[in-house]
DNA sequence: TGTACATCAGTGAACGCGCGTTCACTGATGTAC
DNA sequence: TGTACATCAGTGAACGCGCGTTCACTGATGTAC
């Protein structure tokens, strides 16, 4: 059958297409894993079909590596303090909203099955998070600085996860709780 | 073609069977994620092709529902000191064995693409393993024993993620010792 | 306790499906003169 | 600037593959007498 559309495109427009590709793929595994998505599903938000997918990545695997960059690149951290990193962080917004949220409650546990390229850009992803902390709460040690994001991400993951409205709310809320009280009573040592 | 073996089994095989086929895929989903194992898979480690599956399961998702409740039976946390239940959960040997271990940071993310039954066994789940904390370190209050549980699920998700053993082992090992310094100098409330 | 028959646990082939990837083809875009 | 040609972005059909599930069949197990 013959192409339905006109074909080539000019060069911006097969840039902007790549780039489309990688931002739609990014919001869409980090909504629903990147196995649970399909090559011809990403390019389908484009208006387009799986077979020119090939023009610009080698592989899925390729896509997912510079998806994982993308999601790390477009979600950063606010640059707030503590409480209102917290409080966006652990928020019913961000937990409804993985699409568009923190690539670590994610796509954490599909890393396990990726190739050591995606491996690779997510934990880049990781570091740059973590100093995306030290920069919000650079009174805390750096351990303190791990042991908050491993909370924020297990709430968020856990908060996801569970099949309970209230069960959801308290695991955001009480770990929001517990870290504003903990970062505000002991900045570098306890205070009084 | 015929079958190369002798067929039916007595009651007690068969049941062996079933309970044999829920212990391995609560075994391989946790090590892999329930969608990348197959349903062919899990009758192969106990010698037995995919077509016997269906006479003891309805589908692959009763199986999900019922090894996912098997996961939690299985691995209770541990019932010592709060210090000991950390560095058991919080150690290289948990993060290397996802099979044998909790199944919150294994599945939690799996979650979101299951059906309500075994998002409710997953749910009920989290709950058996927040009493199971509150018995382990019954000083802290509800919210903090949520922020807790959140910290090791997270901490071991991220470990298992990254592609860096010195991260990696970081994450375990601060956010335990962050745990361990908080529940020793705050039981209930602060001390000194 | 023995015998005749029904049951059903497990086999292996087959099903329809969606996946990642390849490929011949099209025709507008880009280039060489 | 205009023309002739090469390039290549995207189409849509096709590929081999593995999946979950179904099904006709087998023969040891379980049951009725």
């Amino acid at each position: 059958m013959r192409p339905e559309r006109p074909v080539r495109r000019s060069r911006e427009a097969a840039a902007r297409t790549r780039r489309t590709a990688v931002q739609a793929a990014s919001r869409l595994f980090r909504e629903r894993g990147i196995e649970a998505v399909s090559v011809g599903e990403v390019m389908a938000t484009l208006g387009m079909t799986a077979g020119g997918f090939y023009r610009h990545f080698d592989s899925k695997e390729a896509l997912a590596t510079e998806a994982c960059a993308e999601a790390f690149a477009g979600s950063a951290l606010s640059q707030d303090s503590p409480d209102a990193m917290l409080r966006r962080y652990l928020s019913p917004a961000h937990r409804d909203a993985p699409g568009s949220g923190c690539p670590l409650p994610a796509l954490a546990s599909d890393m396990r099955r990726q190739s050591t390229a995606v491996r690779r850009a997510f934990t880049k992803g990781v570091r740059a998070t973590l100093a995306r902390v030290e920069q919000v709460a650079p009174a805390a040690d750096a351990g303190t600085r791990r042991a908050l994001l491993a909370s924020m991400v297990g709430a968020l993951a856990i908060a996801r996860a569970v099949d309970d409205d209230e069960l959801s709310a308290a695991m955001l809320r009480d770990t929001r709780d517990f870290w504003t009280r903990t970062l505000a009573k002991a900045p570098r040592e306890p205070r009084s």
